[in-house]
DNA sequence: GCCAAATCATATGTCAGACGTTTAATTGTC
DNA sequence: GACAATTAAACGTCTGACATATGATTTGGC
């Protein structure tokens, strides 16, 4: 990849851009270490702080590693799903803020994954995950919990639920949709009732799947994807009747 | 956010994270703009190269966009869904490739993904999505497609599937799942045959599509995930023969 | 001869200052 | 009033330097 000086585009992202497609396409293997700044610099004709500005956007991408002192340098990073988890999340979260997404549509999103893993997780679900989402449904059950640990508990619940169906592709590409809802979740109250309605529901879905019933799983999803829909739209009509008034 | 000079992470870095931090919490809207780079650098105590490199990883997220000239600067990014997708995609594609993700995990989470919004395509597809994916699989029909075209044809059928549900948050989900694979999916050579009965499914899905039939599709799916994960075994059979011999 | 400490070399992290370029606003002239 | 020249602000890039971390080498002592 050449690099052109009178491009509209900058000089660090061209450079960034030419590396990203080497280790792309394979010509950087993983561990790799790529050439010190210095030679960077020469080699793209450019000068260091170019160069650095250039690695440091492969490395918000966690694309590359850096590591100083004599065998320091620059290193092909091994992407790995823990860590694309949070920048995923951090995407998918100001993706749902920035374009004003309806809580329906993420909502009907966030479900509709959830139910193509449901007949996974109960086939492969392990006693831990069950413990785990046993664990949550009773917590949420406490009375003292605030709003924003139900949420947050609730989250937990759907996240262990995802993880057992035990692919790590669709719980990377759930984490998006489940995490980055917790921030709209987080506009409604829960009613005590509203609560016990949900808990209920938890708790018979880790029944569902501690006897390996898809089927079972699935409605349950259904109707607490219905009744979490019911709920925000109460939400929504109470806050629009206040607004009329004033 | 204090910034930590003694901290063991780079200053550029802390800088990035404040200002994400920032943007996250509402703190900094949309179109903002951000201090010029001088007066960053005033407020966070450290030079100018350092503030440069905490903007270039910002950019590299695409969280602001920067302008040159008089009323220039570094702005908070509007993140759109389209723009978001080439960067999910690039992420996936190495999650895959990095961590020797197998072609059935691939597989199983794609299809999954996919029949999870079958049932919102079949309700609400257009005549455009019907006509995309007729159009698709007439190219696919093709004899003299190479088997990359014949993947990317593919992947363009797929993708006007799961855009037809018409939920911009399935879609972005979907794209990491379906085009990821492509890399995988290109690895297998298409016989004739295979061709043929993969267009044949593909014919039927548009079909059952047309005429709103949800349980089709959904069926149809499932035969097409077999088939193909059929197919891959019996190429990897193949190749661990052939390495046998060697 | 071997182990430990001091030294060295290398590479990143950071800074200071400067110049070029882009762009919008201002000014000046006709 | 419209158009052209000037100006100022801000980013993009470069040069050169120093600080700091860290593995490798050398040195010194036993």
């Amino acid at each position: 990849m050449k690099i052109d000086p009178d491009s509209k585009i900058d000089l660090s992202a061209q450079i960034a851009k030419a590396i990203r497609d080497g280790i792309m396409a394979g010509t950087l293997r993983v561990d790799e270490r790529l050439p010190s700044e210095a030679e960077l610099a020469e080699q793209f004709d450019v000068s260091r702080p170019t160069v650095r500005e250039a690695l440091k956007r492969l490395a918000a991408q966690s694309l590359i590693r850096t590591q100083r002192g004599a065998t320091g340098g620059a290193f092909v990073n091994r992407l790995r799903f823990e860590e694309a988890y949070g920048q995923h999340v951090t995407t998918s979260t100001l993706l749902l803020s920035m374009n004003s997404v309806s809580f329906a549509t993420a909502c009907e999103a966030r479900y509709a994954l959830e139910r193509a893993c449901a007949p996974l997780s109960a086939q492969r679900r392990t006693a831990d995950h069950l413990a785990t989402m046993r664990a949550e449904a009773h917590r949420q059950a406490q009375p003292g919990l605030s709003d924003e640990d139900f949420c947050a508990s609730d989250v937990a619940f759907h996240r262990a639920l995802v993880d057992a169906a035990d692919n790590p592709v669709l719980s990377y590409q759930l984490a998006g949709a489940v995490e980055a809802m917790q921030p709209l979740m987080n506009m409604i109250t829960f009613t005590a009732r509203s609560r016990e309605t949900i808990v209920q529901i938890h708790a018979e879905i880790a029944d569902a799947l501690g006897a390996k019933d898809a089927a079972t799983a699935d409605a349950l999803l259904v109707r607490l994807a219905e009744y979490t829909e019911s709920l925000a739209q109460s939400i929504i009509a109470k806050r629009d009747a206040a607004k009329a008034i004033r």
